[in-house]
RNA sequence: CGCGGGGUGGAGCAGUCCGGAAGCUCGUCGGGCUCAUAACCCGAAGGCCGCAGGUUCAAAUCCUGCCCCCGCAACCA
């Protein structure tokens, strides 16, 4: 018979940096649900990598004083061997710079121009020539640029525009039509809540601005859209080819049966993707799961908050099955999971060491103390088994409820049901009772081989989560892994085979404190290495990018001051905002500024800082900003008020 | 009135769609056991289910109003 295809996918992450363990979390949970499918039977084909275009890219490696494609290069390799690490099982690793992608994206492009759902159109907004940025009437500041604040001029671009309305309606239906499409189905609403019914914007499809990006072939001036891009990965992977010459292999997995991505894409998933699948004539995808976030106990990950947590760092500290473990059983179906290193230590001294662990410790133990390490099946069953027998198979049949709907945390717990059933057996038939009486040998070695059929089925189970663990156990045992067909049956497991004599402490337990050591001493070294770059930094002075020439008239335009802060507080209902009442001179001006994360309100009273007097006054959060205070900032956002270097009266001109 | 998520025993969460004895994991306390990684098993304490109203025989769950937290957006003159 046929193997089914099931073909997955992860969204393809973005190379502009080393990821961290919330988007490692993707690739793990892929691969759980794929080596699942293929215990399952599938004929799995799952496929991940990297989107490697655009502005962002092209401005970090400029940074970096590489090309792009050294830039992406590297980073592609790091999130390469990441995935490896973590032991994923994923059958294509494909970039958005392979040829192969970047010629199938120039076809579509053309197809769709060619067929009219892409026209060339002119990208019209309020335009920034400094800062380079097109924005819309809403997104202004008091009419001027938000992040700049000069003025913005009417301006026209080029740009080609995709017709998502002509298939707005067809996408609604099915949406309607398919419950599944989307998932968890509390997105769906907000999908057509938001987007769909108010009407689609045609989508800009093709960019100017920057050139590392597709080339649009038949208009050298413009590159591909990230999206169109990347989304378009998930076929050109398999071998889709927009002359009709596509691969077997793309005739036999498209349509995908799952597009696993994060929550904030959901978007790009469910309406531009179907839409463009739409305008290529091919089926949409079967399913789009958009699962929730990892997120450090403090909040979102990020690098400025300095807490971000990598892969690779917990894998040194706890292994990779420990973190595949945690990861997949933390996160909730659609709530934002946790982590910390607190966290992890407590999953994996409860969970993996002491339920998981020991069981298998002590079992293979009372094996070789009792019998020589070999477990026979005498038949000499008693009333508690049935239970035990109970638990296991209908476990067997819960993992495969909860992971058809993916439901693969929950599924994992039904798995250690097993265990813990196994734990409880152990103190409810005793063997080290059973082992002091001689008549009553073969109760002792049925409940051992019990035991041991437990640990296997529980073992085969887990294969898809943690596979090396899984490989362990069972070599421990030294059982045959188990397919999902064996598991409704319980004794399959040979009697009178022999189990390890040395069993390996499957996970050790850990000390909380000494994991806290540890990564409080990784940082340590990390902040040893990095004051030596921001000193290179600070001697090479930061660049940042020119600005036109300006004549000294413009220059004569400016007033500064010294201005003396008399009074200042917090802008309620703003993070970032203070307001001062600034002297300058005999008048007092107020200003607002956006550096409460830098500086409180009362430790800016009375400081001397240097101000633009003759600024247009704006509107800030609704409060009048009459001018502005100077700061430095650096790389890090980190900023620092200009104050005069000598005492100074309030109101002296700078100049 | 920007959008969204959330407030359930000490901690982390499920339950909320489709009202019907408040549940899970960890921690704490007490007990059991000794095969095992001070692990395992049993039991207990601990909750006005954010607040206030309303609907109902019955509300964590439905309705109304409010408070607080967290993302995003906005805002860094």
């Amino acid at each position: 018979m046929e193997k089914k295809p099931y073909y997955l996918t992860t969204a393809i992450a973005y190379t502009s940096g080393k990821p961290h363990i919330g988007s490692t979390y993707e690739i793990i949970l892929a691969d759980s649900i794929a080596r699942y499918k293929r215990e399952q039977g599938y004929d799995v084909f799952f496929q991940t990598g990297t989107d490697e275009h655009g502005q962002k890219i092209e401005l970090k490696a400029a940074e970096a004083g590489i090309t792009p494609k050294e830039f992406v290069d590297n980073v592609a390799g790091t999130i390469k061997n990441i995935w490896d690490l973590m032991d994923t099982s994923y059958d294509k690793f494909i970039r958005t710079t392979d040829a192969s992608h970047e010629k199938q994206i120039q076809k579509i492009f053309k197809k769709f121009y060619e067929q009219g759902d892409i026209y060339k159109g002119y990208y019209e907004g309020l335009y920034c020539t400094p800062c380079e940025s097109f924005f819309t009437e809403s997104q202004l500041v008091d009419g001027k640029c938000p992040d700049c604040g000069r003025e913005v001029q009417p301006a026209k671009e080029e740009a080609y525009f995709f017709k998502m309305s002509k298939y707005a309606d067809r996408l609604i239906e099915h949406i309607n039509t398919h419950p599944e499409f989307i998932q968890p189905v509390s997105r769906k609403n907000e999908m057509m809540n938001n987007f769909l019914l108010p009407g689609l914007q045609d989508l800009c499809v093709s960019r100017t601005s920057f050139k590392w990006g597709i080339p649009v072939d038949f208009d050298e001036k413009h590159v591909v859209y990230v999206w169109l891009d990347a989304l378009s990965n998930y076929i050109t992977g398999i071998g889709f080819d927009c002359d009709g010459e596509s691969s077997e292999q793309f005739k036999k997995y498209w349509p995908a049966d799952l597009h696993l991505i994060g929550k904030d894409i959901i978007r790009f998933h469910t309406i531009y993707w179907p839409i463009f699948l739409m305008a290529l004539g091919l089926p949409l995808p079967k399913q789009i799961f958009g699962h929730p976030w990892l997120l450090q106990g403090d909040g979102k990950m990020s690098k400025s908050k300095g807490n971000v947590i990598y892969a690779d760092d917990l894998v040194e500290l706890f292994g990779v099955d420990a973190v595949r473990y945690f990861v997949l059983h933390e996160m909730p179906f659609d709530n934002d999971g946790v982590i910390t290193w607190e966290l992890v230590t407590e999953r994996v001294n409860s969970d993996l060491a002491n339920v998981l662990g020991n069981l298998v410790n002590r079992t293979i133990s009372m094996a070789n103390k009792y019998s020589g390490g070999v477990i026979t099946n005498t038949g000499a069953e008693e009333e508690v088994d049935a239970d035990l027998k109970a638990v296991i198979l209908e476990a067997v049949k819960r993992v495969d409820e909860k992971m058809e709907n993916l439901r693969v945390a929950d599924a994992i717990t039904e798995i250690f049901s097993i265990f813990k059933r196994c734990n409880k057996y152990i103190d409810e038939t005793m063997p080290w009772a059973l082992a002091k009486d001689e008549s009553k040998k073969a109760r002792l070695d049925t409940v051992l081989y019990n035991l041991v059929e437990g640990i296997t089925i529980g073992a085969s189970l887990l294969e898809s989560f943690m596979p090396s663990t899984s490989k362990s156990i069972l070599e421990q045992v030294n059982g045959k892994k188990r397919s999902l067909e064996q598991m409704n049956s319980f004794g399959l497991y040979e009697s009178g085979t022999r189990v390890t004599d040395k069993p390996q402490i499957l996970f050790a337990r850990l000390d909380v404190n000494e994991v806290l050591e540890k990564v409080e001493a990784k940082r340590a070294a990390m902040a040893a290495d990095a004051p030596q770059e921001e000193a290179k930094e600070e001697e090479n002075v930061m660049d940042i990018e020119a600005k036109p020439e300006i004549t000294y008239d413009d220059f004569a335009k400016l007033q500064f001051q010294v201005g003396e802060i008399i009074a200042c507080e917090e802008v309620k209902k703003s993070k970032k905002l203070l307001c001062s009442q600034v002297k300058i001179g005999s008048q007092v001006k107020q200003i607002v500024s956006g550096i409460k994360a830098h500086y409180s309100a009362e430790e800016m009273v009375g400081k001397k800082v240097m101000v633009v007097v003759n600024l247009k006054p704006a509107k800030l959060a609704g409060i009048l900003s009459e001018g502005m205070l100077l700061c430095a900032e650096d790389a890090e956002g980190n900023l620092s008020l200009m104050v005069p270097e000598k005492e100074m009266p309030s109101g002296a001109e700078i100049c």
